[in-house]
DNA sequence: AGCCAGGGTCTGC
DNA sequence: GCAGACCATGGC
């Protein structure tokens, strides 16, 4: 990877396996949001990003000091893990293969523990486009306005005490007791998050688990999207739908102990089979020619 | 109108 | 331990 300042922002050039549409719109996060241009606009730890994919390994983001892309970013986008090692292990599996031919370019981002715990309460039982709308919602009521426009994603004591009927512009519906409970554990210190990233995995998720609304699934995205345990593995419909038809027999040794970067593949691939076979087959007549 | 969505809780067996 | 009702909301 190669990383220069260039006219008010940070080019990156010789990035590999990251593509913007694979990895901010593929349901591991849901504060990026897609311009006109193809462009993406988030806001991670109370900062803003603006970032473009120029090509296929090149990125611009616009107003980014490099201070910020070392402080924020490069952690962010996972930059220091070599996903095509991982995926050149993932190869020794069809199903695998397959969704790697589809979505080459998604990364596991490492998002913020608190945010991932309040998002992934948000998603129970709902869709994307909705978990998207609530979360926009939370951050508007609750976040710190920032200079340039946008919020800051609520901290726990912003809600802290407050009552399902303060949430209630949210619309959660039965979800806003849950980030309740949520904040004050973690503003009471009952749960600190950041001791998750060491403990093992199965005391984490008990721990976890204990936050109301919070279950199995949940639990192993916050562990995944949150403190990047990617042993965690979150099984939700679609994914069930993948074992199901692809695994009945388990998941491959190859995808083992690296299961939930595997797992955003999978989903990924399921959630488009349609698409997906459709470009497989596309692939094959140009082949065959 | 009824079903589904990146599920979990609570109750009853 | 496991099944089933129930939970808010919105799109299709």
């Amino acid at each position: 990877m190669n990383i220069q300042q260039h006219r008010g922002g940070i080019l990156l050039s010789e990035v590999s396996c990251l593509n913007l549409d694979e990895t901010l719109d593929c349901g591991q996060c849901f504060r990026f949001e897609r311009q006109d241009d193809g462009s993406y606009k988030g806001i991670v730890r109370a900062t803003p990003l603006h970032i473009h994919q120029l090509g296929e390994n090149t990125f611009f983001l616009e107003g980014t000091t490099q201070e910020e892309f070392e402080t924020i970013w490069y952690d962010y986008f996972d930059l220091s893990l070599d996903y095509e090692q991982l995926k050149k292990r993932y190869q020794e599996d069809e199903t695998m293969r397959r969704a790697l031919r589809y979505a080459p370019g998604i990364r596991v981002l490492r998002q913020e523990p608190w945010e991932a715990l309040c998002t992934f309460i948000i998603s129970q039982n709902n869709n994307i486009p909705r978990i998207k709308g609530i979360v926009a919602r939370f951050c508007e009521a609750f976040g710190t306005p920032l200079p340039g426009g946008g919020y800051a994603f609520p901290t726990p004591d912003s809600i802290y005490g407050k009552t399902p009927e303060d949430l209630s512009v949210l619309r959660a519906g039965f979800r806003a007791k849950y980030l309740l409970d949520a904040a004050n554990r973690v503003y009471t210190g009952q749960l600190v998050l950041e001791d998750l990233y060491t403990m093992p995995i199965e005391e984490a998720r008990r721990v976890l688990q204990t936050v109301k609304g919070v279950g199995p699934k949940v639990c192993d995205c916050v562990l995944l999207y949150g403190l990047h345990r990617i042993d965690a593995f979150p099984v939700d419909v679609w994914i069930k739908r993948v074992l199901e038809r692809f695994y009945p027999q388990g998941i491959p040794a190859c995808i083992q102990g690296t299961q939930g970067i595997a797992q955003q593949y999978l989903f990924h691939y399921i959630r488009h089979l349609e698409q997906a076979q459709r470009k497989e087959d596309a692939l094959c007549e140009v082949t065959a020619m």
